[in-house]
DNA sequence: CTGTTAGCGCGTTCAA
DNA sequence: TTGAACGCGCTAACAG
């Protein structure tokens, strides 16, 4: 930096402000300071900033569902893009995750923890919190919202008896009720998040007395095992029923299923942006971008 | 840490060389030190400890198809095991590619680099070499290796008609020679690496007079497209034509086309010993986990 | 608006 | 085996 402040004839002080986008510079000299250190190559040394300046640059971003993978492109774009560094933590199984909360290594390493698709638990996030930085949590699951978006769809095909199946533990029996559907418990099925899983679940409906006109599934692997099974058992979709998964953008546009798909890429941009704000000390404006439904070729009207 | 030192009745060097496993410390009192530490929740401050000592403690993981999610998690796995940091760079549309080539923003900041199916030009692997720490890559397609595979399963089959399809630009008529294969130029197709395109290469395939009796593809997206074609068109997979990919574990699995597939997670973890072997200077022992076909629905013998 | 000074928290000599 | 002193490259506070 010192090689800088001579070539340009100023002071280190000035080249660090300069360089840094800091008030108390001219714009004439900043330009020049700025042209200076880019003919010479030279960047601020990271770790010597942080060392002297409190800031650290980088964002911690924990991935819990490494599959998201445009959630975390959306995610590391936009804070590259504003000059931070992302440290990528991957919280995959249990044993690790666990050892990751206990040490928390970040701390005194991040300006701010950007958690996506991690399903913090409450002592997760309290621990988190006690870094003392900017935490901005993505849920994996716009659940309700993709689930109302479902729903309105199949009842405004004429369906009425839905089944509902899910991945996760939360009742949803309300967004069903409120949507004019109606509620069985037999038709609220839970699944591992496979293919097979979803297979599965169509040996259980067709044990049962009634089939559903349609099934809205929580994740798009089991969408397709639904799918998959349906055919194999010769029912007709949508002819004999409908399907709409809430989750698996690539999947069931690869097979045609209809579905409810998040735009991940800009839901990280988004969380960026509150997390930015927050960093700033101001209140982020507007919500993530909505969910939305794409009609495809498995759901029809009720026959 | 001289607070550490303070409690532990050492000077603030003993604490530093005890905390990193530096030799020059007794056993005794290195334990001790560990134990004060430990009990107060100290860990060494990353950026000076890089400024002091020159050693950054942070890999730079440069990721090119973020669809990879298991090559990654067991890239950051691997080297967070190792005690250091990993800095994600997402390559994604061609000008922040060229943009961050011509920035290079590691510089000083990381102690190697990873390139995860990023598939590096000569002038890219260049810039990075320029960087003087140690470049790893990981191939995003062993697409030789998976031929072999693919070739040497269908010819057990009775096939000696295959039709290749490929999204990159390499020939491949010797594989397909060696395996025994007729090489017909009109069977070696490309395809944008998605489900439509892989739908259009049936098209034309049916447009030709014969029809192969086997397809491999190189992409898991493309397989699905032309299994699907094939089916809408009548065609029997595999009774009229056998499907093998070369790629794209889960939407193979899922809908049952054999396929090629790469241990992603270990070849990511594979990756990093590499590059922990050439920070050490060291060579590295063996080489990546081999592909393996995994035999499912959609090939069988030529009828 | 710019320069000067004094650390930031550690690793690395060198002596003891 | 341990400790003291110095400096890594930069930023913050102050002075001008």
């Amino acid at each position: 930096m010192s090689d800088v402040a001579r070539a340009a004839g100023v002071s280190a002080a000035t080249v660090s402000r300069a360089l840094r986008g800091e008030p108390g510079v001219s714009e004439a000299t900043r330009r020049y300071v700025t042209e200076v250190a880019k003919r010479m190559r030279y960047a601020i040394a990271r770790d010597a900033s942080s060392l002297a300046g409190g800031r650290r640059y980088a964002i911690a971003v924990l991935a819990g569902d490494v599959r998201r993978g445009d959630l975390l492109a959306g995610a590391e774009g936009a804070l590259r893009q504003a000059g931070y560094d992302v440290l990528l933590y991957v919280l995959g199984e249990p044993p690790a995750r666990a050892r990751f909360f206990e040490e928390l290594p970040l701390a005194r390493r991040v300006d701010g923890v950007l958690a996506l698709s991690v399903d913090l638990t409450p002592a997760e996030g309290a621990a988190l919190r006690g870094l003392d930085v900017p935490v901005v949590e993505v849920g994996d699951d716009d659940l309700r919202e993709a689930l109302r978006l479902a729903v309105g769809h199949l009842v405004e095909l004429g369906h009425r008896d839905v089944a509902l199946v899910v991945t996760g533990d939360e009742s949803h029996d309300e967004e069903l009720a409120a949507g004019g559907l109606r509620v069985r418990p037999e038709w609220t099925l839970w699944s591992s998040p496979t293919v097979a899983g979803g297979e599965q679940v169509v040996d259980v409906l067709l044990d049962a007395e009634r089939l559903p006109t349609a099934v809205i599934s929580s994740s798009g692997e089991v969408a397709l095992g639904v799918f998959l099974r349906l055919r194999r058992d010769g029912r007709a979709v949508p002819g004999d029923v409908s399907i709409v998964s809430l989750d698996g953008a690539e999947l069931t546009r690869a097979v045609g299923i209809t579905a409810v798909e998040g735009a991940w890429r800009e839901r990280g941009e988004h969380a960026v942006d509150v997390l930015l704000s927050r960093l700033r000390g101001e209140d982020a404006a507007g919500g993530p971008p909505p969910v939305r439904l794409v009609v495809r070729d498995s759901s029809g009207r009720r026959v």
